[in-house]
DNA sequence: GACGGCATGTAAGTCGTTACATGATTTG
DNA sequence: CAAATCATGTAACGACTTACATGCCGTC
């Protein structure tokens, strides 16, 4: 059973209780979604193969006349996600315009470049708010899940206070 | 001229001074390519039609018999870039295996925690080393390449020391 | 009874990587 | 002279997103 980038998503949301791909796609977008993100696209055709490898189990349970099935962890689906948390993988990727822009910064006015940093610390602003949104759902529940969204709460407050350091400078050069 | 993910970064690139498809590559791979990778596949089908719009024109100049094809910036090429530059679009995106593992951490038990985090510290640490590579490079030309640099530094730093402190809090439960 | 949310699913399209092909030049 | 590097290019593939199709349910 090859992993797409998907798989561990499932089979992780899964372990936290038996869950529709309906239910995955709305909690991912509340958690995973800011460094993992998954679609339908991705999600309803993997639970087929996830059931067809015997890593998870569907049951139909229909509201009313309205089908849905909800998906368990096997005894089989909980190894390969152990086995996939203890691997040595841990790939990652960045691809942030902002810091494209400032890379190439030395192409603006020093008025410009202030406006572009200034934009880039709004961007962290919004992304530390989004996260204080779900910030007092997930601690309730505490464990990693609140330990990552703490962790993600000041990696955006790194940026805004790099953000407002640069804006420093480049307000005091203006003065010059 | 629509913008793709890679047309910025040629136009950049070109910014600096002409060069060829294989320097820009070249180059991208020792700067950019931490927040913004870039193909062969990618960038010259792109110099091609970057060419036929008249952002960049292109010159030959072979090394002996070995064909060579040197870019530079047309005007419009330089006013292009000044648009993206100065323009509000500012995307973001991340994939974090990590941060994954991390979310999904309670299904480990403290010791398999531990060692997770260990992990990615040391990624974390490959990252700076990587960086601390090409820092002297950058530090000669300074400007805002530079200053990008020392953010990339900053922010592996960021995450050593979240990574060490989570560390200590997982070693001291052991102890329990 | 219209609209928003629940629920599943897929087709088409976009985007990017990998791998290879080709051939010249430099270096040990 | 073999291997590494310079240099250009593309075909095939893989991964993910978007958009749509379908239909049920609750509510205003």
């Amino acid at each position: 059973m090859e992993f797409s980038g998907v798989t561990p998503v499932i089979l992780g949301m899964l372990r936290l209780g038996p869950r529709s791909g309906y239910d995955i796609k709305r909690f991912v977008d509340k958690s995973t979604r800011f460094f993992w993100a998954a679609s339908y696209g991705q999600i309803y055709p993997e639970l087929k193969r996830l059931e067809r490898a015997g890593l998870i189990e569907g049951e139909s349970d229909p509201t009313g006349n309205r089908r849905r099935v909800v998906y368990k962890l096997t005894p089989a689906g909980e190894a390969a996600l152990h086995e996939w948390l203890v691997s040595p993988s841990l790939s990652y990727e960045l691809r942030d315009e902002g810091f494209l822009k400032l890379f190439f910064a030395d192409a603006l006015d020093r008025a410009e470049a202030l406006e572009l940093v200034r934009a880039i610390r709004a961007g962290y602003e919004r992304g530390r708010a989004r996260l204080s949104e779900v910030e007092p759902l997930a601690r309730e529940r505490s464990g990693f899940p609140y330990e990552v969204l703490r962790w993600g709460l000041a990696l955006n407050q790194f940026h805004i206070e790099r953000c407002a350091e640069l804006e420093r400078r480049l307000e005091g050069e203006e003065e010059k």
